[in-house]
This record gives structure tokens, sequence and C-alpha cells, in this order.
DNA sequence: CGTGTCGTTGAGTCCCATCAAACGAGGTGG
DNA sequence: CCACCTCGTTTGATGGGACTCAACGACACG
């Protein structure tokens, strides 16, 4: 009932109005959910990192394209015998809730950022939104002050479907962003924040 | 523990912020969702119409602005003695996490349409949503063919908060819908949609 | 009648999309 | 080893769609 899969980097992991036969959780790499308009356009509507939960128990069909960036390992269960399983673990419920809860927050937040922020603001949130994230999963990194290592396997063409730009926007952003100093970008995709709260600043977090 | 709040057309509901008192459920008229950046620019992050859920379980403060458009009458429950209710009643935790996941998934749509359409579009989407929740709510309404009648109770200033966009654009963009034979702006807020196929064509959905 | 709110319309500006070209890194095969 | 290709990225020039600023009209209310 439980196994594990693994997904090369950029590798489709399902597409939407799929018959959706598992669910998963993610164990490493990066899940990207998105929607495609008919004429092409396309928008990232999730990031799902390590612990996060994928697919929708109780639902027949998939709701949004699914991705690896960069190697992507799962853990996935048939759809079917999880719903069981659900059924008679109430505290497995409460817990799937509280998790699609904390996901609908953190979906409405974003929602600020596309309606609203400036493609400068973006860029950094979605850069301050990863970097958050990514110390909350592995504690004792990050401490204030030093500068913080990402390597996050996004392309340039990924970012901007998440923040709704184009990807030569997101570079000329990046490219300010660094000449600011508040970025440095490594080599290949690894880049650093030498001031996480200067960079919170930038999109109107406080300090 | 179980009580009724009504609150008039446009009057606030709670902050964000807020110690979570109490929960609710709509029991008519739509309550807005929004986030506030400290400069001012506002984003509605959710509409919640009769027989949505208003607060979350478990959470202590309240995470987003709350406001009626149009009077409000929510069914409200201390959020405590729920938490408990939800805590011994299995069934009563999974209906809340299908409503919840339902929300979620109208969020991540929600996000394509604010990171990749058109005014025009966004304008045409808020109608066809806001159009499609209604005719769901009120059986029977709606035929095929039939101009579909709408009251609701948004100004041009939460549309835009809605849609990213600025109240002079929203009331640009409904003239022109309006000029195009997609729209009957009616006398103060009411409307029709004469054309309901054709209107959902031009945000892309198959008609 | 003055005042406030909501809606419409116009003129000008700017940010970002678009179109286009060039560059670097990595892989492949001659 | 080097030409050659692909993919991701950067950079430049240009135009357009939405924002900004501003004025005006409709209506309700005291």
């Amino acid at each position: 009932m439980k196994f594990y899969r693994r997904f090369p980097a950029g590798q489709p992991i399902a597409w939407a109005g799929d018959p959706a036969e598992v669910v998963a959780s993610v164990v490493s790499g990066v899940v990207v959910l998105s929607q495609t308009l008919e004429d092409g356009r396309a928008q990232t509507v999730g990031l799902l990192l390590p612990s996060d939960f994928l697919g929708r128990p109780g639902r027949e069909t998939v709701a949004f394209d699914a991705s690896a960036a960069g190697e992507v390992t799962l853990c996935c269960f048939r759809r079917k015998p999880f719903e069981r399983l659900l059924a008679d673990s109430p505290h497995l419920t409460s817990r799937l809730l509280e998790m699609t809860l904390d996901e609908l927050d953190a979906a409405r937040a974003w929602m600020s950022v596309l309606g609203r922020q400036t493609a400068r603001e973006r860029v950094a949130s979605l850069l301050w939104t990863v970097a958050r994230r990514q110390t909350a999963l592995t504690p004792g990194r990050g401490r204030a002050g030093q500068p913080l290592r990402l390597d996050f396997p996004l392309t340039r063409e990924a970012m901007a479907n998440c923040l709704g730009l184009t990807l030569e926007t997101v570079s000329r952003q990046l490219g300010a962003l660094a000449r600011d100093g508040l970025l440095v970008l490594g080599p290949g995709r690894a880049l650093a924040l030498p001031d996480i709260d200067h960079l919170a600043a930038e999109i109107g977090e406080a300090a």
C-alpha cells in the first residue's frame, strides 16, 4: 500500500484531469503544481517541499498538473486504501485538516503577491518564502546575521510561472537585487542571501 | 455555544491578528477576506458565500481581515467548544476537511486569474465565478439560454481588490463587456449575463 | 442645498511583456 | 580536440496595457 517513487528533474508527475490513483507525501525535492490555460499561459499554484502532501483524498481526478523541479522522491499511497485508513483514523484526518488549512493560508498569502506586488517585490517574496521554509525544515540553519545559502532547483521560467511574470523580467530583477547587495547569484542555481532582514523589508515584511 | 450575528453592509467582522474567539458559517450575504500591505495596497483572498465556513479551528489569531459586503448573517460558534466538538466527531472533521480542500482548489484556481489573465479576462472570470456559485446555491435558476440575473454586493473597489486591478480599470472593462453584449449593467449593483457561454469563452473556459 | 459615496470618463505615464540577439555551459559525435 | 547543438540565461529595444491623476455626474442623506 505504501511505496516510494523517484522522479528525475523536470519530469511530469501527473496531469490535471488524470484519474487520481495515489496520494503522496514529498520526501525530497520540490514539486510544482501548476495550471495551464489553453493558449499556453501557465501559472504555478503551489510549491511542495519535503513533508508536504500531494493529492486529494475523495477526489477521482487530479486537479492540477504536477511536475518535479529537481529530483523528487515521493512516498506514495494508493488512494482507495488511504481513504479507508483516513475514515478509521480520526487523528490522521485532523492532522491532514491542519496541513490543508496551512496550505490554504499560504495560498491566500500568495494571492497578495500575485495581485498587488511589483516585479521586484515578487522576486524578493519568492526568495524570502523559500528561504523561510527551507530553514524551517532544517533547524540550526541560517541564524540571523549570517548569509543564508540556498540551492533551489527552479529555472527562471519556473520562477516566472510562480510569480506571474516573464522569465526575462525575473532575470532582470534578480540582477537588480544582486546589484543592490541583497542577493549573491552563485554558480549554477545556488544563491546566497547575505541580509535576509533587508530582503524582508523589500516585500514589506517587518524586519 | 451557537448563536447568530448580523453585520450591516460594509462593516468589518474581524481584523488580521485579532484573537480568534469564534468560528462561523455564512448564512446569508457575502464575506470578503482580504490582506492589506502596510502601504495600503489590499488584495481580497477569498469570497465567502452562504454555506461557506469562516475561521480556523486550532489557530489562536485571525489570519485575514474579514468584512461584510452587503448585509451578512453568520452562524457563530465559540472556538474552544467547537474544537472539542470537532475532536469528538470524526464525521464533522472529515466534512470540514472536504470543504477546506475545495477552498484550496478554488484559491489555487484564482491564482491563475491573478497571475496570468488580462484585465478583461479577470473581470469576466469574477462574473462567471460568482454566477456559477450563485446558481449552484439556488437550484432551478439560470438554465441555459436564459439571461442570468445577479445581484452581488461588491463595489468597483471591492471587485478591483479581488482582481488585482484598480477600480478605474474594473469600471472600464465592465463598460467594454457591456458594449460587447456580454453583460447588462442593471440599476444599482444588479446586473444580468445574457450569454453565459459566450462569457465563459472570454476566460478560456470551454463553452 | 451642502456633503459624502460610488461610478464613469479622459489624458498622460510607466512598468512589464514582447521580440530579438548573443552568451555560457554541457553534451555529443566527428 | 573542436565543431555543433541544446538549454538556460542575460541583455537590449520597443510597444502596449494598466496605473495614476484628475474631473465630473448620479444618488442618498442630513
